[in-house]
DNA sequence: AAAATTTGTCTAGTGATATAGACAACTATA
DNA sequence: TATAGTTGTCTATATCACTAGACAAATTTT
């Protein structure tokens, strides 16, 4: 299928518009490897062919991917590609942000972008097992990737059990070493729930995404390894740039 | 954050439309549980509102979401949610179609679309273990249930053990029934990746998708027991009615 | 019966998307 | 230097997407 040449067609009044189709092909094509770094895209003229659209379309496309840091047009030269592909994102019975990205990135962090204490919602009070209403903590962060994000989370924690949770988020940077500030040295994912969809205004402000991009959305409980559940997120993934690794739980 | 109100706003000159992006998250918002089965939708000029577009706009989004099968309207009366909410999909250590949707629908059966024998391009070689070239067998299958397509899977064995594993597949209707027969009792996943794209055109028709939609993708190797692959495949599932549950591999 | 609410249809106008063609500007090669 | 190949810019036109307003048709409530 996706493998060697995939005709990949365009889907004309679909609500999608042409030259968005075909750079969200252009950016799979990348990312499965199709490029080698700095490596020529064919001609506009070609491309155009090949999509059986006008050559303008094809630039706006390519427009699209140059203002997104993916391509590098050049006059004269040709059209060339940037970026790496994509990061491949572990998730297991032990997953950690930072040490599953190690040795595909030389550097990696998580920034947090906001926290707030609120009543726990339906949703929130069943990932943690606790009743509706209960003071939770929420963070939500970004994590970052070599200077590009990666991810956006939203999680939430029970109050009264992880009082300054925000505080040491902000000073570590680290879920894993926050967790041992409150004597948790070890926890296990218990469940993940994984969907699909195009990204909220948020997302493409957080993720610095172009309108349109799609984003893979894990729903997750942590728990301690006797079972207590200690945190509930949602965290989206930019599915240009991460694939999830699933790996032994 | 998705939990509750979430302002879901809308972004304009995207390259995806209005409509569109409307009609992704009424149905996101039904895949979530915010309306029972039959309920009746806000009526048009609230959508529109909410949305801060012509209501207009948000026929163009009913309108595909009718056609999908996911609304009914009723003049003078309103609009009302037909679909459920989306299956859960269980992956783990051992993932098979037919049990693992098991108490969310009544009846479910895999369909042979199309097979073939081929060489085996880079990806699929190194999937399955084998030299690059080496004859391999393809089949294209659709998973249904309750008569509504919810996987497109394209796999791949090896040509020289599994000489009639195209019949099998389309007599039994069944992975596991079809490897009985070469005697394999047992299988294990190996590896899964997850990816999310919008749907090709093949995508579309095989799964009866509107164009714009979204799909999972998941590369996932099978093996035996002892390790040695037997089964390479991409599997897409319509995001809409589709998530999936990571359980203990 | 009347009024209010809701979906269905129509017309008209505006802006974004896509097509078509031509030519300029720049680069590499013969 | 000349030629071929490539990206950049311009004009013009057609179609799709969205807005705006009005009214019809069906249903429910008063």
């Amino acid at each position: 299928m996706a493998g060697q040449q995939m005709a990949s067609s365009i889907e004309r009044r679909s609500g999608v518009s042409l030259w968005r189709q075909i750079a969200d092909q252009i950016l799979h094509s990348i990312a499965a490897g199709d490029f080698a770094e700095n490596a020529a895209l064919p001609p506009e003229v070609a491309l155009a062919e090949r999509y059986g659209v006008n050559r303008h379309t094809v630039r706006s496309a390519i427009s699209a991917l140059v203002q997104d840091g993916v391509l590098r047009a050049e006059q004269g030269r040709g059209t060339f590609v940037l970026s790496r592909k994509r990061l491949s994102y572990p998730i297991g019975a032990r997953t950690r942000f930072s040490t599953g990205l190690q040795g595909q990135t030389s550097e990696r962090h998580i920034v947090l972008l906001t926290s707030a204490t609120e009543p726990a919602s339906q949703r929130v009070a069943e990932g943690l097992g606790l009743a509706r209403g209960t003071e939770v903590i929420r963070l939500e962060t970004r994590g970052e990737a070599d200077g590009r994000p990666v991810s956006r989370a939203v999680a939430w924690y029970e109050a009264g059990r992880f009082v300054g949770i925000d505080a040491a988020m902000a000073e570590t940077g680290s879920v894993t070493a926050s967790f041992k500030r409150f004597g948790i040295d070890d926890y296990l994912r218990q469940s993940t729930v994984l969907s699909a969809r195009h990204a909220d205004a948020a997302d493409l402000a957080d993720l610095n995404l172009q309108p349109g991009a799609i984003v893979l959305v894990a729903v997750a409980v942590n728990v301690t390894p006797d079972g207590r559940p200690i945190q509930f997120a949602e965290t989206r993934f930019p599915a240009e740039r991460v694939e999830l690794k699933l790996s032994a739980l």
